[in-house]
This record gives structure tokens, C-alpha cells and sequence, in this order.
DNA sequence: GTCGCGGTCAATAATTTATTCTTGCTTCGA
DNA sequence: TCGAAGCAAGAATAAATTATTGACCGCGAC
């Protein structure tokens, strides 16, 4: 229970001097942090003894034990009030360029994980797993996000090829077959190139998975699976920031869908390896 | 500021017997209010004076300080877990995936926010908005960082070049003059080859930014000036993604720091010019 | 090597807390 | 009215906890 609480219930039936250390506690109890049994003492003028034995009274260890709990019940208690008060508007101003910049981008991905089911997402993450070959692909800062998905995918065992280029693509794709994935990021999903990639791959009999906006467009409308990414700001410098994170929460939410007992042990044999191939001594 | 956020963000750099301690903390947290120094120290077969000093250390004035604070940041910490349950005890389980993905990735952003003095990065924001030129280099995942940050630093007008590859880079080098800038992105902060470069770099009178994990490494000791990365997980798999997020937003962080004005204009004309590339018209 | 530095611990000083003991006051009943 | 019992409060003191000091060790730089 409440220490405050409890203060309050017994107040009526106390001595002057343990009324006068329960007012003072209840008035302050955000101070008490910084008071010893004896710095309260010497505060009501009465005698340190008569602090502990207070304490005692009310069933704690002792003063140090009160005032720990005290500091608890403040805690909860203010805890409520912080958060509103982060919401409201004001605070805005106060709040740091980081935090500002940092709601921004939880917003994006919340968002982004509620238009992506999570049965869609575990198909996916299945669709990789036992694929032959996956293609990934992307230009501009897609193809950042292209890559590294690629390189995760990789540590779990998964062959994996990666290009910037539609070019280069188009010269590997021609070894694709039944089996094998290619995963498409486009923001936009409007490159006709990509397109164009995605047709021959499915001819090819493979599957396609794009990684576009939350957006009709072409690339997703002839995907076999689809990971959408919402992300907005009306500032253009902040925009890409956020759509950034989200797809990359978003990969990585499929990413750990992946890694089950076998990949996982695979994964764990990669990173050693590349430990060995960091490490300093080399 | 949460205590226990912010022993784990200084976890990393953290001597052996303080280590321990900090975990005894960040496991035990609910348990602290039973445990004097003397007590913590024997548990963990410490003196009593490391306890202390490893409260002092961490700022506060003294063990019982650091205890007391600990207590504040239980009770609301079960406070709102209590109220988090109460709201939704089934969906915890359907979504656990990405809402427990998401806090990680939240907790070590913050531990990454609380480590890097907010000045520092005003302070590397204006080394590289006035810089000449801007030199990226990462190997391996820091490599996608480093090439996603260079492109955006391109777009904002700086001349930026951008290698995944200590050899290449060195040919890059020697071009470098006074008011150049290298970034050198490197977790462990331990290649030998990255280091020897950014030797070479100040040797041509450039400044050296290190973007490293918070521990001491070599290549962050000998860096003009230092962005720190706080991740952690004990699951593998897990880990290179919270390092990945935290990193992309101390980056951002920067990146939003340099977008004033003139530099403003410059990014929002260039995007007009990339939007015209990707027009599906073309 | 050895110099300095950072980290740890044992010893100890300082502070804080808990207990004891005394005093003074009140109450109650002879 | 006068103890005797009961209780609250404070002073003194004991106990505990915490903070500081100084010595020692291991390690990296020079």
C-alpha cells in the first residue's frame, strides 16, 4: 500500500510531533529524496529519534525503508502527469530536435505495421525461406535497403544476389528458375525498369515480391506478395527519413520471422566467421 | 533521466567488476530495495567501495541515491506495464513479434540519444556543413550506413565520396586537404586498415569523425570528433538490428542538424531533379 | 624497463540510522 | 493526594551503512 496513503489513514490518531513529521511528509514528499532522518529532524525541530520511530510505527523497516517508498509512490504518481504533459502542446517546443524527429518515425512505423498483415508477412518470410535463389534489387536509397536485407539474407543461408542496376539484374535473372524470388524495392513502384525485370522473372516462373509505398502502382499491382511502407511529412528533408525506418523495421520484422532453428544456427556460424575476419590480431 | 537506461547505455564502456554490478542491477532492479552496498558487494564478491564508486561514477551521490532513483524507475516502469497488461493481455502474444521489436529498437535509440551530447552534434553537423569535402568509409553493414549518409550529405550539396574499400579510399585520400572531413563507420572501431587511413587523413590535415559502439577503440580515441552507438541484445540475430536503427538515427539526427537554409534549398532542388529521373514518363 | 594511469580493495573515517535510557507528563486507582 | 503504570519525547550511544583514503596491481605508452 501507498506509504502516503497510510500516513494519512493513521494522521488522526498520532501524537502532535508524528502529526507534524506525517504533514510534512505529505506536503513534501517529492523532497524527502533529499532529507536524512536527521536533516527532517533538525526541519521540525524535534529529535531525530523520534523520525525513525515514526517510521517503525508504520510498519517499515525503518526510515530509510519509508523513504524509498515514499519515493516509489511519488513515482507512480507523477508518472501519469509526465505523460500527459509530453502530449500536450506546448511541450513540443521544449522537446528536442531528437525526440521530435524520433515520434516521427515511430509514427511511420506503427503505421506501417498496420496495413501490413502479419499473416502476409509470415507468407513472405516462408516464401523466402525456402526459396532457391532470391534477387534483390532497388536504385537510389531503396537499393541501401535492397542491400542489406540481401546481406542478412545471406548470413541465414539463403543464396542471395544483389544489384543497384537493372542492367546487371537483367544478365542474372536469366538463370532464375521455379523456386526462386525476386525481391523488388521501389518507393514509388512507377520504375519501368524494375518492371520490366519483374515480368521476366515471373515468366521465369518465379515469384515476385515488391517493396513499394502504401500507393497503387504498377509494380505492386503484379507482385505475388506485397510489403507496403507508409511514411509521411510534409518536409521534404524529413520525408525520406522516415520512410527509410519504416521499411527497414518492416524488413527486419520479416527478417526475424525468418530466423528459426536451422537459419539461426547457420546465422550464428556467419558471425563467427566474420569475427575471425575483423578481428584485430589480423 | 532513468537510471537504469542510462547504466545500460554506459554498459559497454565499463570495466569488468562494473559490468557485473550493472547487471546485477539492470536483472535485479525490483530486488535493490533489500540490498545495502555491503550486501550488493557480497553478492557479487566485490568490495563495498566499488559499489560506491560505481554510483558515483554514474552521477549520483552516492549508493542510496542511486538506489532511490532505481526505486522511482521500477515503480513506473511497473506501473505502466501493469497498465499495458491490464489494456490487452491477448494481443501481447499476437503481436509480440514487431512490439517487442520495436521497444528494443526504441531502447537502444534512446541509450544512443543519452550518449551523445546533443552539443557534439551540433558540433559535427557544422564540421561537415562547412567542410570542403566529406569522406564516408564502412565496411560491411557500416558500409550501407556510411553510403546512405553520403548520398544524403550529396544531396544537401556537399561533395561527398563514398567507398566501401580501405584501398580505394586510399587512392581517394590523397586528394584530401585542410577543411576535408573523413567519417569513419566502424562498430568495434578495430580495423587496422580504417584506422591506418584515418592516420593518413589527419596527416593531410582533414578532421576524422568516428562513428563507432560506445566502448574505447582506437579508432574513436584518435578521432577529432566521435559519434557513439549504445545496442544491445543478447540474441544474435537481433543485435545487428538494433545497432542498424540506433546508428540510422544518430545519423539522421545529424543530417536534420545540417539542413538549414541554403543547404535546404539545395536538397529540395536536387530532389526535383531525382523526381524527373524517376518520372515513369521518361 | 618504468612511468603513469585506471581500477580494485582493505582499512578507516564520516555519516546515517537504530536503540537504549532517562526524563517528564498524564492517567488511574488506592 | 500520592504513587505506579504507561507513554511520548529527547539525549546519548551503539550499530549500521556509506564515503574516503591510501596502497597495490596490471597494463599500455614512451
Amino acid at each position: 500500500m501507498s506509504p502516503l496513503v497510510k500516513i494519512r489513514a493513521e494522521r488522526d490518531q498520532m501524537s502532535a510531533i508524528e502529526r507534524r513529521i506525517a504533514d510534512f511528509m505529505l506536503d513534501n514528499a517529492h523532497l524527502l529524496r533529499d532529507y536524512s532522518s536527521q536533516q527532517l529532524a533538525d526541519a521540525l525541530q524535534i529529535s531525530q529519534s523520534s523520525v525513525v520511530k515514526f517510521s517503525q510505527k508504520l510498519g517499515f523497516k525503518g526510515y530509510p525503508d519509508l523513504k524509498y517508498s515514499v519515493g516509489e509512490a511519488v513515482a507512480r504518481a507523477s508518472d501519469g502527469q509526465v505523460k500527459t504533459t509530453a502530449r500536450s502542446p506546448r511541450a513540443a517546443t521544449r522537446e528536442s530536435l531528437a525526440e521530435t524527429l524520433w515520434q516521427s518515425k515511430s509514427r511511420a512505423e506503427e503505421e506501417t505495421r498496420l496495413i501490413n498483415d502479419p499473416e502476409t508477412l509470415g507468407e513472405i518470410a516462408a516464401l523466402l525461406s525456402r526459396a532457391g535463389k532470391v534477387y534483390c534489387i532497388g536504385l537510389g536509397d531503396d537499393g541501401s535497403a535492397a542491400q542489406t536485407f540481401a546481406q542478412r539474407l545471406a548470413l541465414l543461408g539463403t543464396f542471395t544476389v544483389h544489384h543497384d542496376d537493372p542492367v546487371r539484374m537483367t544478365a542474372s535473372i536469366s538463370s532464375a528458375e521455379r523456386g526462386d524470388v525476386l525481391m523488388v524495392f521501389s518507393e514509388q513502384g512507377q520504375q519501368a525498369a524494375l518492371n520490366q525485370l519483374s515480368r521476366q522473372f515471373r515468366e521465369r516462373h518465379g515469384k515476385v515480391i515488391s517493396v513499394t509505398r502504401h500507393t497503387s502502382n504498377p509494380l505492386r499491382a503484379h507482385a505475388d506478395a506485397t510489403l507496403l511502407v507508409s511514411a509521411h511529412d510534409e518536409r521534404s528533408h524529413i520525408q525520406p527519413l522516415l520512410y527509410q525506418s519504416a521499411l527497414q523495421h518492416l524488413l527486419d520484422q520479416v527478417f526475424v520471422l525468418m530466423c528459426d532453428g536451422d537459419r539461426l544456427e547457420q546465422l550464428n556460424t556467419n558471425l563467427e566467421h566474420i569475427q575471425h575476419l575483423l578481428d584485430p590480431k589480423l
